[in-house]
DNA sequence: CTTGACTTCCTATCGTCGATAGGTGATTCT
DNA sequence: AGAATCACCTATCGACGATAGGAAGTCAAG
């Protein structure tokens, strides 16, 4: 069995990640500890360390696999043909997976864990889920890296509104296509009349 | 001397907090230790205890200490008399505030301490600067809580990405000024229409 | 089938952390 | 002067992340 090995460790690897998230949800990505992280997946703590380097290599698994789910949740969504209505599609579909799962958020948005960046490899992914919505920002005629700045800045306020003051509700979110239309309509009004 | 014992403590409590403040523009809120506080004003670990009943206790101490700082800052602040202008001064204000010390803003406006939650009067602080700037928009005509909502979040999106993207520098907060025109002019204009 | 390497787990221990217990002088008040 | 309070200490606790070193189990080459 050639690889079996390989397949039965990175199975493992699966399955910790998973109780990670787990343990993230009910008490916070700050609160996850490799001790209870261990005894959930029938282990001891330092048995951890046969699969992560550290705790930070944890969260950077951790990292590259939330935005795995990002940018497979946003290959599953269908756009409209209309270019705006596909970015405010995509500006929803990105807010909803941020809510949906605050600890996520937490490690994916937000500089929640003190010391920790992600590795270079681990970042690109979140590069590549950015640039997605770029891209539907330039087909709606955002081109100027000011207004895409933006766009992306109120949209992430809006998020951090919402999950900081009334995590499940939408107080601040339901406010999103109203913004994007008016960010939207002044850098592409702003564009016309500098040419 | 009636009250000495009084005044010395408050004056130990208010050297611990400014202590607590350089170790945390160091190593980041979250990196700010009991055991190096208590080193850094000749003390042992244990003894912070006699002034501050937990940690959280202290950070409840800087939240309001912090608060207080940005109260002291809107008040020393002479705005124009025309409304909009005095609005945008008022959020710039509250941009600079923030970026000028990525420790303190940590504390006051993100969720990055796990458990902490401000008590009542800490928060009533936090709440009173808020309504200065409130204030300001209501000048300004921005009267419906949905418009306020999200000048609030447009302001706080563009501190947090200038914050964790480019500290220093001005690639978001530049845009604060056109983000408020646009918002005022349509949360303005909205209101006409509707009556 | 056995031997040797590798894999996967363990116990024991370290230093740091926040927190508590209990004690000791110094200061203050009656 | 004596009692109470204040302001600090040492010693210790349990939880944390991390390391050292060892013991089974797995697997493949001779």
């Amino acid at each position: 069995m050639a690889g079996s090995v390989a397949l039965r460790r990175e199975a493992k690897i699966a399955s910790i990640i998973e109780a990670a998230w787990e343990l993230a949800r009910e008490h916070g990505i700050g609160g996850l500890s490799l001790h209870a992280l261990a005894r959930e997946v029938g282990m001891r703590q330092p048995s951890l360390y046969e699969y992560f380097a550290s705790k930070h290599a944890l969260f950077d698994a951790l990292f590259a696999a939330g935005n795995r789910q990002l940018l497979e949740r946003l290959d599953a969504t269908t756009f409209p043909h209309e270019p705006r209505a596909a970015l405010k599609r995509g500006l929803a579909v990105f807010v909803e997976f941020a809510l949906e799962d605050s600890a996520r958020s937490e490690l994916l948005f937000q500089r929640h864990i003190p010391g920790f960046e992600p590795t270079r490899e681990s970042y690109g992914l979140a590069e590549e889920a950015l640039d997605r919505l770029v891209e539907l920002m330039h087909d709606a005629g955002v081109n100027e890296q000011g207004d895409v700045d933006c766009l992306v800045a109120v949209t992430a306020g809006l998020i951090d509104a919402q999950m900081s003051n009334d995590p499940g509700g939408d107080r601040w979110t339901r406010h999103l296509d109203r913004l994007v239309d008016l960010l939207v309509d002044d850098a592409t009004t702003k564009r016309r009349r500098s040419r």
